[in-house]
DNA sequence: CATGAATGAGTTTTCATTCAT
DNA sequence: TATGAATGAAAACTCATTCAT
């Protein structure tokens, strides 16, 4: 029951007065976090424990409760960062200044390795389906990071049609399903998916395959014909 | 608490061998095997309460035990049955006998149509995938059921190719997860898709359009280019 | 952990096929509310441990919850039983046959009596007082009952007044709470004032000696003086 | 979670030793004691929570602590106080100069409105009864003050006795336990009690007419008949 | 077969108190 | 002195499962 070591302190520099702090809220709270998205996203909200989670910290159950208040807070704590994440990474995209069929394909390929990179996002993603969304909802960033995506795809169509690269009758929202569910579904599923058919969809050659075959599917489906 | 009235056993009137039977063993498993269903795919395995089940049953607690073993046995039982299900329509479907483009429709329809009916099959693979697929892989009715379908994809590919409509690159299992992610995402992330949105997917017109778009896609995406 | 003995199942008559009856709610039912109401009003309803009430019990902490749903479910339903048993009792009071003097002097000694019997009573009262009296205006029977003594005050008044015993301008509601105030008090308070006086007031001779003074209290201020 | 602002010590100004004193313990100590007695009076010893007080208070819990030692100590500090209030109080009464009638319905109306004004003493009384008067026992000052109000009565009695307006019968100690009883009840049961007539005790025009019945009580019991 | 009662181990949550800065 | 962070023990509550009738 007692913890064998703290969490050491990051030291900022060399002066001493500020090295070895053994009171890091921040820390502690990050470090929290970090090991709640694994319980969570590996077990769903109703099959994580409380005390699982605590246990691979570098606390005691009762931090969860003072900086999180309930099981369902650090869930929503957790579906917050996750989220965060994403936008963040997302709004580095360079994309507005690509060719609009390079853009295209740069978008579906961030996405597709968002997506292949962090499982953890991808079950909780799930999860909060199972759950008829009702955590995410409360989350603010929630719909200001989707409609982020919209306008980008949005510009990217609106330049496509105008250069007579793309079909003019495509709907943005339309076209971030299709490219979600391409992305999403192989990584979600990917359990099921191996099982059936005897091939693990995260091998890297067939991982290698997938994004390209995305990628084109894509560029094929927005393709306006000669 | 009281239950108003048991399930009475249909009387398959003049045989006597039949008639008075007081309690119908098929009927009750149905019955608990329709309501568990509904709660573990509502609420996920750890999420699901026997007593829940139990309650929105016509029997008792004791008789799902007397059938099933326990709640594991049960959820597999769901999983069972739900795959049973799929596996019977899919194997009346006419369509080796149509042109490979209007067969390769016909089954992404079907696959769409199929998915968007049975969100409950759809919620359990989702589900099933956040326990690692442990419980689908004892099945023997899954690895049989998707061999099938890759073996009609390859029969339609290999027609496409010969008739000049297809290209010549495709994978069978590769297509079938294209076509799989396009109609099972939408129906898995409904919640998310549509508090991020402000659309219902499950919305018939947009269902409609969806429904074309997925069709279009997968058949831009093996068309050979002239 | 393990309970060393069950409930001895109350033998209807001779029958061999009821007795040591292992199940029985009622009984269950009725010890665990005996237990709770000594621990509730010893304790008060934040103080009490349902620990500590599932131990002296005949079954286990589960059964708590299981019949009465939550500690405060359970607090509830001791305060319903508590204040059910009195009013069972005061029915039976023959007061309207009696003179009004005679009948008023009876049902001060009854409130005494019942007071001074029942502190297990007396302390919940005082305990719903600290607590707002929020539990207790959930009790259909709470307001009725008290009706039935005002009425039965009432009648007694008026006869009184008619036989020219009693002053004419003394209000029903107004005479219960003297009579309660003084019944009330000394059972209530009882630790406090022994100890600021160094008298039991439930000794017997201070008993006997305050029933007497009470009810000559309220008889000498409902009395008409010549 | 931050605190605002800190009580400003009052400076004494002129005097330089006094002066700049950055925090007032007398003060600090005296805004804990105020919110505990809040605290305490509303929810009782148990009910009471240590996070609560420190919250409501312009200091920290460890303040508390420091000043208090524990929850029981804080408790025990708010009795004493809540204690010393009352005897400050009862000495200026000038009860020893009037007619013993009129000193009578004076001391009536003193422990009435005394009552009536200080709920939570009241509630404090009461909350140690539920504890066996366990933590007041410990209090000197409660013993003593106890004392002068009965050699109050005493002379009182004795000299209402004298001058033919008392009975002779009548114990010091039951007459103050039935002045108590009177004033006490309707503050302390005021919840079950409005809850059960619809009536709030507290409500001028009835706190009013209770007061004169009270102390009219009170004369009629002690009176001497002609 | 059917049923409500019973159970124990586990899970979440709370709370008074102490520590490091 | 002051303060937010930290803690462990205990408390309330839940749940899959079994038993007696």
């Amino acid at each position: 029951m007692k913890k064998a070591s703290r969490v050491a302190a990051p030291e900022t520099d060399g002066t001493p007065s500020e090295a070895r702090r053994k009171y890091d809220p921040e820390q502690t709270k990050r470090n929290i976090l970090e090991v709640a998205t694994q319980e969570f996203s590996s077990m769903g909200l109703s099959g994580a424990r409380v005390d699982a989670i605590a246990e691979r910290t570098n606390t005691t159950k009762r931090m969860l409760y003072y900086y999180f208040g309930s099981k369902e807070g650090l869930y929503e704590a957790v579906l917050e960062k996750v989220y965060g994440d994403i936008r963040t990474l997302e709004q580095d995209l360079p994309i507005s200044e690509l060719d609009p069929t390079e853009g295209l394909r740069k978008l579906v390929e961030f996405t597709f390795d968002y997506h292949d990179r962090h499982r953890d996002f991808v079950r909780l993603v799930s999860i909060e389906n199972i759950h008829g969304a009702k955590y995410i909802e409360q989350l603010k960033s929630f719909k200001s990071r989707n409609a982020s995506v919209i306008r980008t795809i949005e510009d990217l169509l609106a330049r496509g049609v105008a250069a007579g690269q793309f079909r003019p009758d495509i709907d943005a929202i339309d076209l971030h399903l299709l490219i979600s569910s391409l992305c999403f579904h192989r990584v979600a599923n990917r359990y099921t998916f191996g099982s059936a058919f005897g091939r693990d969809p995260s091998h890297p050659r067939l991982r290698a395959r997938h994004r390209e075959m995305i990628a084109d599917a894509v560029l094929r489906f927005v393709r306006k014909e000669a």
